[in-house]
DNA sequence: ATACTTAGTGTAATTTAGACACTATGCAAA
DNA sequence: TTTGCATAGTGTCTAAATTACACTAAGTAT
């Protein structure tokens, strides 16, 4: 799903908060090595000892649905715009905000700390280069981490995370969406290593380029890579029409 | 996921209803022939000509998580407890419950029919047999309707219904969770023509047999049909305990 | 007795998955 | 300038899974 963020709360009157139902946003990068999550920090206390690592998130607006209110999260803190964004769930848990060191945090910025809230959880897929981290209204800081990194997180954030990992897992089985974490010219061998990446197993270099290749969806550029102390590997780009046309026919099994 | 539904509303001191997150629910029957959904209908003037049919669903309790609502939404209708029950995801667009018909509803059975409501849905798979069906506080009646006879419902219940569906047919690619719409005994038939129903098309006979009947998560009954108008077949059960055993050791495929 | 309906069975051809090893090419280090 | 190092890039064989396909069996209904 592309979604835009067609509001722009800062300049237009604010409609209203409300106080039961927020939205999060796990937000996959890959640095061609590791597959890494936005992050934001917050200080419980002035001098920022103390502080507690969450998914970035927000209380929605009354007045947007719910695509909207994660597409808006996600441009508030990276500057992005139509992005691969896709609904992991809803988690209401009544008692996942109530830990001290969580309310804490939420005195700091919520008018109604206490509040029942539902969140709806959403991942997205973005080109890490692409992004110009801006510390947002929700955070006081954000930071790149690298997925296996992390032990815990703020609220009921790490089971979120693990909960938007398995659903990239099972998209990844069906379609190529890894794409959207690489630049428009990639090689094969970085894409081979995002799939490893995100599935957390090693895969057949030649099983992979094989299966990879018979899609016809990588048009192959006429530029090598340069400045690498090995073979300089060809760049290719996705090719959205053939994709387009993959799906059409009912392509739905890409697994390893 | 089997969810017991812990709360008794009724004769428990009832806690507060959260006027912005409510729950609905996909109930999946399946009459050895079509596959159905319990629907409610509730008459928008008394004599109950021009009657609006929906999904059955409730605003959630502050104090009960997600998972309890369904259940307890599943319990009040069909008297029914620790059911198959998964989230399909939430709904909230601002206008979900805008148009004329729908608010005359909500304003017969809300103390807010004006507020932004979020809605939590899960689809669920029940015994049809085994349905009590009861008027619940939220319905004027329920019955069984066809998946594919229905083309519209109130509020943006339609897209609920096809999200549910898509979901349930991913699922059955992944998981033998059929026998949830099956009674205890069943034969290898009902089980094709359940599979046949839910994905919407021709499935060989040979290969379905040959392929679930690999998995040896059935368990062949001395019994027999009677009174059937053609060569009777052998009942078989669900064995659970191989089938768990399968799912430790990773399965993951069962597409037709 | 005959017709009707669903049960129940096997094989062959094709496709897919999985395992596996070497040469090529650029840079870095000695 | 030679050697080592790292990744690119390539093909084949085997096992397993998928697909297509047609007849006999055993009951009930007429």
């Amino acid at each position: 799903m592309q979604v835009k963020n067609t509001r722009k709360p800062k300049t237009a009157l604010k409609p209203q908060l409300n106080p039961n139902i927020s939205a999060d946003c796990v937000i996959f990068g890959f640095d061609f090595d590791q597959l890494k999550v936005l992050i934001i920090r917050r200080g419980v206390d002035a001098n920022s000892k103390n502080t507690r690592m969450a998914l970035p998130g927000d209380l929605i607006y009354d007045t947007e649905n719910l695509d909207e209110a994660a597409a808006r999260i996600l441009n508030e803190l990276t500057g992005l715009d139509g992005i691969f964004l896709e609904q992991v769930g809803a988690f209401g848990d009544p008692n996942r905000i109530k830990t001290k060191g969580d309310q804490d945090w939420l005195k700091s910025v919520r008018a109604e700390p206490e509040a029942r809230v539902v969140t709806v959880a959403y991942y997205s897929l973005v080109k890490m280069t692409d992004c110009v981290l801006a510390p947002a209204s929700f955070a006081m800081s954000a930071e790149w981490v690298a997925v296996h990194d992390i032990k815990e997180l703020a609220f009921d954030h790490f089971d979120i995370l693990q909960s938007a990992l398995k659903k990239l897992k099972e998209k990844l089985d069906t379609q190529p969406i890894g794409f959207n974490l690489l630049p428009e010219k990639f090689t094969i061998g970085q894409l081979h290593k995002l799939y490893e990446a995100i599935l957390d197993k090693k895969i057949d270099k030649r099983n992979f380029r094989r299966k990879i290749i018979k899609l016809n969806i990588l048009t192959n550029l006429n530029e090598k890579q340069t400045g690498v102390a090995h073979k300089p590997s060809r760049f290719v780009k996705f090719n959205e029409k053939n994709y387009r046309k993959l799906c059409e026919q009912g392509f739905n099994n890409f697994s390893f």
